[in-house]
DNA sequence: CTTTAATTCAAACATCTGTTTTAATCGTAT
DNA sequence: ATACGATTAAAACAGATGTTTGAATTAAAG
């Protein structure tokens, strides 16, 4: 039986290559051949193209949102028990930090990092509620535990806030593998190297910012950002 | 010589599909039919369906640029004349007050911000290059001014904040129009209406976030958020 | 009015799409 | 070895795609 070996090889295929061109600009033949498999396949062991991406989504997101429930539900559990409000920058880190430190687990998990960073903003609703069919009850705690820390806003404001939020994050997400954005990467690469002034900008020759950094420390910076963000 | 009329047909009709189901989602029989013309009207008057994207992009794209760059630049004057580094918050302000408001200025006007709201995360490299082709100097112009404004932080951790930035905006760009993100709308109108403590939410019945608060206070927010965020 | 160029239109083009079919092949248990 | 269910493979399917063609129509110029 290869079939599990099968399908596993369909699944990165096409992750990889939904990252690299989208839904619709992606069809079941280049997915296949770069598997190495039969075009027949997909629809053998998943059913349809829109079965392979619901699969896509659901072998990453089921474990990676586990581990984002567990960290906020700590945050959570550990401000109770000291009878305060959970911090808001213990709750974002809790949004932030499984996201990004996911991309160092293998080459496979930084491809589908990039693609859930566009999947938020899809303009296909084939994506959209392949998507978020997985994130709902993850946002709907978030949202629940914000209201907690920040009493003093206004549902309203508070949820533009994080979504200003959920923006930083996500948009870091997609940049997160230059290859996919190399026009972004050149524009910002360019403006940095014509500045010529203040700190210098040792990496400007070689690459461009935001593949070389840590994970660690964007993580850290993100949660400056959004945390000064959410209670300004 | 009805050239014109047809012409603006196809962008307002391709305008708003491309915003609604994505580039590649988008056939030219569909935009044709919703602009009442002929299917080869499209290669007639524009030569191909990148063409008539790249149209779609520079029609909107040029004038809005230019009221970007007079702003930024109007900051940055008059900065320099007082002798002293132009603030943060103007700056972003530049960066987000015309986008935002530009969403006002008819409905049209409002599919093409919800589109490149899309653009700036679209995954196909076709939609990129057209966006960022216009984008450019814009870009290159905002990252010189906030070096100036932020000469303690390195280029590399200025240039992130910045992305931090351009996510929470373009996201929040996304948002503006309800229909276009219905999930997404669900799934945080839901998570309000779960609250029950705190400042009640009085629109959680009727719509969702995002689409009554007024443009001015949208920027407003939106500033706030960014800048504290910027000079974290 | 006639001529001429610009524009529209229906039809067809070749190619690509996701999916299905049918036969061949594989691994495994009897 | 045989039989059987699972998997693969090649081929074909109907429909949609962007684009092109060539005739019909329209509008402006002489």
């Amino acid at each position: 039986m290869n079939r599990i070996g099968t399908q596993k090889k369909i699944l990165d295929a096409a992750e990889l290559l939904f990252a690299e061109n989208g839904y619709h600009g992606t069809s079941l033949r280049a997915i296949t051949a770069k598997a190495g498999v039969n075009v027949a396949a997909v629809n053998y062991h998943f059913g349809s193209k829109k079965a392979l991406l619901d699969n896509v989504f659901e072998r990453r997101l089921i474990p990676l949102n586990r581990i984002r429930m567990e960290k906020l539900e700590s945050v959570r559990a550990a401000a109770r028990e000291l009878g305060v409000r959970p911090s808001v920058r213990d709750l974002m880190y809790a949004f932030v930090a499984p996201t990004i430190t996911f991309r160092d687990s293998g080459k496979g998990a930084r491809n589908f990092i990039a693609l859930i960073g566009r999947s938020v903003g899809e303009s296909s609703s084939t994506v959209r509620s392949s998507f978020f069919q997985f994130m709902e009850p993850f946002v709907r705690f978030m949202v629940e535990s914000l209201v907690e820390a920040l009493p003093g806003l206004s549902g309203e404001v508070l949820l533009r806030k994080f979504q200003f939020s959920v923006g930083a994050l996500f948009h870091t997400l997609r940049l997160s593998d230059e290859s996919y954005m190399p026009e972004q990467a050149k524009v910002f690469a360019s403006a940095v190297k014509s500045l010529g002034k203040g700190k210098v900008i040792k990496s400007a020759g070689k690459g461009v910012s935001g593949n070389k950094v840590s994970s660690e420390q964007l993580v850290e910076e993100l949660v400056n950002f959004i945390t000064a963000g959410m209670e300004a």
